[in-house]
RNA sequence: GCCGAAGUGGCGGAAUCGGCAGACGCGGCGGUCUCAAAAACCGUUGGAGGCAACUCCAUGUGGGUUCAACUCCCACCUUCGGCACCA
């Protein structure tokens, strides 16, 4: 009578069964350290299936690394502040500490359930005072370095969440977390200067080897770096300045015309001095626009004359200084000249208003007509009407205006970036208080170390509208740490980006009380080996830890300037081609196929579904298949075990292509795991195994007892990262005494690999027209002989000539024909 | 507009260095067991033709390189993703 595969129990005494200690990382041998980390997750209450992907992969990795012998460090911990935990404290009556630490309880008995190898000890939670205390030295770190100040400027905000936004936090116009249309606002408002780390972050990407391609290239794109010159263009009759940024400084000869954002302060001047009303309007409705409506397509471009002009110091001539809603304040300058030949923007703005269009670069075949052109000509030509610089290049203009530039002090060489600086005050309470006081007589003041943390405080009530923090006296009300005088606190919180900038510097020494981190321990485990997470944190998240990480970096603090040397960025669980969504109605849920399936398939399934990187289709039929393996296995291995567990490890001669068929087996996975991250064929490889041993046993040759005990050992320990449980109770009925996440991975005979005999393919002309089976110490030319004599090939080569023969060792013989 | 990735059976996917396209799984079809069903097991399953042995076609499209191309090169199409009046 076969016992059936009762997952239930299985999996409950495996996790009886496994302690603290098995997963404890041991910090003595700096040369097989592995620090292996998915990203910690929001407790939003309850994991989901991309959750349990993420971790699935982890801990396939940790505890296939562990078995090969590395001191794996694997951690996990809660990105615990946040603004959901508000809305829940109002919505369920309730606090967004309360909420968020039932949360965390529910959501760690939920990786219980999962069966992932955490090193609970070093467990951390960035809403905790012994946290986020850290996370304001940080701050202040920052300050000290001069990377965080303060400053009035038009800022995202979002109407929904109350609060602003960092630029990486608008996607497409919309909040990140809630999808609503971020408008702007002019606050003063608290920065990290991300814009000073712009060039070491873009150029630094380049080590970053073990990242997707497509990351490198978001941050890149997000980094957004151009090469030009910033050239001055001087008031008339005021001689003021407005220098404009310009990538095509050899059409300057073309600029008929400067533009100014509206927001510009020389805007103001100029209207005060040629009063219009039409001036005024169109500057207050463009400054009004929200970021959504800028990007939209059917956003047109306008402009108002200034009545004010500017000496285009190369020709000498008085342009136009207009108002344009099409400039970006925030970018190169908040100004730009206009060379309508050369820039289709530029053109479409002239003509709309009736500017000078002059072409200065001519094409070699055609010859460009101003008062014609309906496109502008943007490609590379020759300079003409440019004055010394005429008949040139344009290419070598470029940098000969540069020098010239340079020389006579018309502007100079400037890289500009898209990057902005990152906006990090938020006007939540749920986040760790920004630790600065404002003082009357000394400014602003950040507060000593050793009064740290804040504390936020808890005891509040939670009603809609804007942070109660903001109006809590109690709170505000301080000293200030510079004159003993009364001064008030920062009531804006802190993005909870920043704490999830450095959680797993944290995770290193987690219990220190005198230090974020220890530089000692972060030496030895730093940089992180191989992070796991989502895509949606290509440019956010990711981008913001590398800056924390060169800052900590430039203080002395760590060795390393990147933290992450490999990235995998897994895709999103799909059901019925959709992300699954509460909304969409297509969501489903850890616990009910765990209740139904067990861990063991539902990990299983999520790992062989597809490779890592790429969205997973959503297949209950998939999982059932999944747990149909898993029965097979606990079939054949449970059927074997009495035998199995006394029988000695050599395999007696004539074992043969069983042994050969396991060696293959372990090369395979192991390589798959390893090398490729690749677990669908890894398991793929499992199961091919099991289908071999299942018709060895039901075969007619009958096998070796040895070797299919021997296999049967070798299948356990390999299927131990996918399906931890059952295997930890199969590895016990094979009698063995330790655990089987103990145990050291399945070595594999690379002679042993090798079949005896291989099937060589012959083909004619490219076409395969027989196969033979040879032994492999056949040479080439006995091979091709074989293969020319073989009765099908034969017909193809009567009447016609052998060419050539051409061979491959083991693989194959192709005899070409004339 | 700029940048990037991907197109393979009914489906998820495999083919690791240019060498048998479709491993493994799902689904389908046929069978064994059974009063019956489920489960399990066995066989079969890219398309067309053929009684069959077998032959031809086939990895988005069109070219090219090569004895040999899913894989390399060129052009194009489609889908997805990122950036975007960025000067």
């Amino acid at each position: 009578m076969i016992e059936r595969y009762d997952f239930r129990a299985i999996e409950r005494k495996a996790r009886a069964r496994w302690t603290p200690d098995m997963y404890r990382a041991k910090c003595d041998d700096p040369e097989r350290k592995f620090y292996c980390l998915e990203m910690f997750p929001y407790p939003s209450g309850e994991l989901h299936m991309g959750h349990v992907r993420n971790y699935s992969i982890g801990d396939v990795l940790a505890r296939f690394l562990r078995m090969n012998g590395y001191d794996v460090l694997h951690p996990m911990g809660w990105d615990a502040f946040g603004l959901p935990a508000e809305n829940a404290a109002i919505k369920h009556r309730t606090h967004p500490a309360r909420w968020t630490w039932s949360n965390i309880e529910h959501m760690k008995e939920q990786f219980g359930m999962l069966g992932t190898s955490y090193d609970w000890e070093r467990e951390v939670t960035t809403a905790s005072p012994d946290y986020y205390q850290w996370t304001q030295w940080l701050f202040l770190l920052m300050f000290r370095r001069g990377l965080a100040y303060r400053k009035r400027a038009s800022v995202n905000w979002c109407p929904q969440c109350e609060t602003v936004l960092a630029n990486e936090q608008v996607e497409g116009g919309l909040c990140w977390r809630c999808d609503t249309v971020v408008g702007t606002r002019e606050l003063e408002q608290w920065f990290l200067k991300i814009t000073d780390y712009a060039d070491r972050l873009l150029a630094d990407l380049d080590q970053l080897q073990g990242w997707p391609e497509r990351v490198r290239v978001m941050q890149q794109n997000w980094i957004g770096r151009s090469e030009g010159v910033e050239l001055v263009f001087p008031v008339a009759d005021t001689k003021e300045p407005i220098p404009v940024f310009t990538t095509r400084h050899d059409t300057v000869y073309g600029a008929t015309y400067v533009v100014l954002a509206p927001e510009h302060p020389l805007v103001e001047i100029l209207m005060s001095r040629h009063p219009s009303e039409e001036l005024a309007t169109f500057v207050r409705r463009t400054r009004a626009i929200d970021p959504a409506q800028r990007i939209a397509e059917d956003f047109v471009k306008e402009g108002v004359f200034t009545g004010a002009y500017a000496v285009n110091q190369f020709t000498g001539e008085n342009i136009p200084i207009w108002i344009g809603n099409y400039v970006v304040y925030e970018y190169g300058t908040g100004a730009v000249m206009g060379v309508p030949a050369h820039d289709q923007r530029d053109l479409e703005f002239a003509r709309k208003y009736g500017l000078a269009v002059r072409v200065v670069i001519q094409d070699a075949g055609h010859s460009l007509e101003a008062s014609t052109l309906d496109r502008a000509y943007v490609d590379h030509g020759t300079m003409v009407e440019s004055g010394p610089f005429t008949g040139l290049p344009n290419t070598e203009g470029q940098d000969r205006i540069a020098d010239y530039a340079e020389q006579r002090g018309l502007g100079r060489r400037r890289v500009n970036y898209r990057l902005r600086d990152w906006l990090i005050s938020r006007q939540r309470y749920w986040g760790a208080p920004i630790p600065v006081v404002y003082c009357d007589h000394c400014g602003i003041m950040p507060v000593p170390e050793e009064q740290l943390p804040v504390v936020l405080p808890l005891d509040i009530e939670f009603s809609p509208g804007p942070s109660p923090l903001a109006s809590l006296e109690s709170f505000i009300c301080t000293t200030c740490p510079g004159c003993g005088g009364t001064a008030r606190r920062e009531t804006d919180t802190m993005d909870t980006f920043i704490d999830s900038s450095w959680y797993y510097l944290r995770y290193c020494s987690p219990g220190n009380r005198e230090r974020a981190f220890d530089p000692e321990a972060a030496g030895y485990w730093m940089p992180v080996d191989q992070y796991i997470g989502g895509i949606e944190h290509a440019v956010l998240h990711l981008l913001y830890s590398r800056f924390i990480t060169k800052v900590l970096h430039d203080e002395g603090m760590l060795k390393v300037e990147e933290p992450f040397v490999r990235l995998l960025t897994q895709g999103m669980v799909v059901k019925e081609g959709a992300k699954m969504s509460k909304s969409k109605g297509n969501v489903v849920s850890p616990d009910e196929i765990i209740r139904k399936f067990g861990a063991d398939t539902a990990r299983l399934f999520i790992l062989f579904a597809a490779p890592p990187e790429k969205d997973l289709e959503w297949s209950e039929t998939g999982v059932e298949g999944a747990s149909r393996f898993l029965q097979r296995v606990w079939r054949l291995v449970t059927s074997h075990a009495d035998s199995v567990g006394g029988m000695g490890n050599n395999p007696g001669p004539g074992a043969g292509e069983l042994v050969r068929e396991t060696h293959r087996a372990i090369k395979r996975v192991t390589h798959d795991i390893r090398q490729r991250y690749n677990f669908n064929t890894a398991i793929s490889a499992l199961m091919e195994l099991v289908n071999a041993l299942y018709r060895y046993r039901e075969g007619t040759t009958r096998p070796d007892r040895a070797a299919m005990c021997q296999a049967v050992e070798k299948l356990v320990l390999m299927l131990a990262p996918f399906a931890p449980h059952l295997s930890e109770e199969l590895w016990s009925r094979l009698g063995h005494a330790k655990s089987v996440h103990l145990e050291a991975w399945p070595d594999y005979d690379e002679a042993l690999v090798l079949a005896d005999e291989v099937t060589v393919v012959v083909q004619v002309d490219g076409r395969v027209r027989d196969r033979l089976t040879v032994a492999v110490d056949l040479t080439m030319d006995e091979v091709q002989e074989l293969a020319i004599a073989s009765e099908r090939v034969r017909p193809y080569l009567a009447g016609r000539t052998i060419r050539r023969v051409v061979g491959v060792p083991g693989k194959l013989v192709n005899i070409v024909t004339a």
